[in-house]
DNA sequence: ATGAAAGCGCTAACAG
DNA sequence: CTGTTAGCGCTTTCAT
């Protein structure tokens, strides 16, 4: 089945040189006349030649290859990465191999990964996966060059490039006050990455700018997909005094949020405000155009690309961590709070006129 | 930088054996006694020792990967199709790793991919990608295990597993028709694959299976994505005798047929009826929901995966060319035909009522 | 400027 | 049952 690949053994022989003069004259490293250069190149030509990648990284070489490890193939926001760290790596004449670890982020299946790992990859790129605290032990102790994204879980000496969920939290939420609101409510998306509790830490920190109260019975726990989103919302409308704006960690779920809403017979945002999170494309298109943060894909990319090539070239690091601002794209999911009822309770209102 | 390696030299030394029984014990081949077996394994758990794929490799065996080409990783059958490959893959121990190819199909780069596959992979599934003819002619003379999906573009000697475009194209025309309408317009997507025009020919086989004249006018070319779809739509619509019903190569462009509507002031299906083809996720979400095509994905896959590891395995094939038929989801976006307008022509009635 | 030898980590093939 | 030898395709090191 397998063709025999042409080997430089082959080439050398047609050229009538040493294997090692074809492999000089081919790397361009080393003294070789340009005649038996010349000589070499054109047996190589005519006998198709390529060099075999396994044996020259067996001898410690590189395989200009690098990894990107997802969880999630079909997030937008994760496919914006692959998207802009294909064209980065090739800008310096590497490829980029995409690894689907579903939810199959063990550590049997990492080491399996790192396996695989030995020689095929020269570093990874872990794009926000569902990583376990062990996981990521042992991805510390790895000696390879390992860049994390979008990881805010827990401190690592492994250098993390980072969108700024917090202030961006933060500013969604205060915007939400500004518009009049007072009971917001915020839906967690899935603990692996620390992204949603890091949403959840500006949420309060806006609320608590703004004298309102935290209320544990406004935070709602989803899994990032919408189908969770519309249940989190559904709850949410079940509540004696229910919020008048939804800030979901993701746009997925704020998308479930709307189905809810629609089938509760509430119009967003007349009836309800929706912030989301990621600006996935399809946030331009639903109607009403979803309010939500954005991180700055194309820059975060390029910044991992170039740190995780830094430590494979043993070029000493730039930051161990990386953040980013990320965008706030108001659209028409946020509106003015509706009018407060006339049922109104002495402490809301008080504070409201702080 | 690179951690020295535990090699299968440090567990013998440390088992007190040669490297081949260590060999031996952890490859399960041959005969060990138990005892040394145990001893071995030992050994290699205590150093965390891990066989080097590429040094087997260099010895003709196998990584037990296969890659995954596609083209447009923003995709929804691209995604289900890797999903389902992934799982299907593991359950033969393997693992799956995906290139994206984007438009970077090129002679050099295929070639340059080829080098990387000199054993990095025992066999390589191409989904849907953008290929010229001379790269599959490159494919076509590669001795390594290759199987197309959904590539219909011209018949090759390789492996190919696509969905039936033709019939389901023809279904879905044929159910226009049915619902009474006479003008339907069909927007091609690229090229490259063949399964646009696979679904033309449906189309223009269900018209004239019922007499309908085609009609270049009603057949526009779009690129796959959304904002073809509107422009296509838009330019539709400034035809004199304007369509009723609009079939889409892909979901995707059906869409933006919708926006185009929308910003006419049409409505879906009352003036305009539309079809897509793929079923993307979303397809079930806007409003109205959209009658669309499906072709069966993890039947697909399963059958890539397997007819791949036949060929890897040195098993006869299976067969060249395996089809799989689509299925026809019927839902809001198509209904029966406005009431025909006062202004009539001769030709066009009498093939009604034929 | 060119060549020969050694060896990367592993396993197939043949001894013992 | 276990050990020895050889060699995959390439490059590093040391000669010539």
């Amino acid at each position: 089945m397998k063709k025999a690949a042409v080997t430089l053994v082959q080439v050398a022989k047609k050229a009538g040189v040493a294997v090692m003069t074809a492999s000089r004259a081919l790397s361009g490293e080393g003294y070789v006349s340009e005649e038996t250069k010349a000589k070499v190149l054109a047996a190589a030509g005519e006998l198709g030649y390529a060099p075999n990648t396994l044996a020259r990284v067996m001898k410690g070489g590189r395989t200009n290859v690098i990894g990107v490890v997802v969880n999630d193939l079909t997030s937008a926001v994760i496919n914006a990465f692959i998207a802009e760290m294909s064209a980065e790596v090739r800008r310096y004449q590497m490829d980029l191999f995409i690894y689907n670890a579903v939810d199959d982020l063990t550590l049997a299946n990492g080491s399996r990964l790192d396996q695989l790992l030995h020689g095929l990859w020269d570093g990874l790129i872990y794009v926000m996966p569902r990583m376990s605290d062990e996981y990521l032990a042992m991805l510390e102790q790895s000696e390879r060059p390992i860049v994390l994204v979008n990881y805010c879980k827990r401190t690592t000496r492994l250098p993390v490039v980072n969108g700024d969920n917090f202030n961006g939290a933060r500013d969604a939420t205060q915007h939400l006050i500004e518009l009049g609101h007072r009971r917001i409510a915020f839906i967690h998306g899935l603990p692996y990455t620390g992204q949603s509790e890091e949403r959840e830490r500006g949420y309060r920190a806006a609320l608590e700018a703004a004298g309102i109260p935290y209320d544990p019975k406004l935070v709602e726990r989803g899994n990032y997909s919408e189908l969770s989103g519309t249940e989190a919302a559904e709850r949410l409308l079940t509540l004696a005094e229910r919020p008048t704006a939804i800030f979901a960690a993701n746009d997925e779920m704020a998308f479930g949020c709307m189905v809810a809403l629609q089938g509760a017979g509430l119009s967003v945002p007349r009836d309800m405000s929706l912030v989301g999170f990621d600006d996935v494309p399809v946030s331009s298109i639903v109607q009403p155009r979803m309010t939500t943060l954005r991180h700055p894909t194309s820059a975060m990319s390029k910044a991992a690309v170039q740190e995780l090539l830094r430590r494979i070239l043993n070029q000493p690091g730039r930051r161990q961590r990386l953040e980013f601002p990320s965008e706030f794209v108001v659209r028409e999911s946020s509106a003015a709070a509706p009018a407060p009822k006339p049922v109104r309770r002495a402490g809301a209102r008080a504070r409201k006129e702080s």
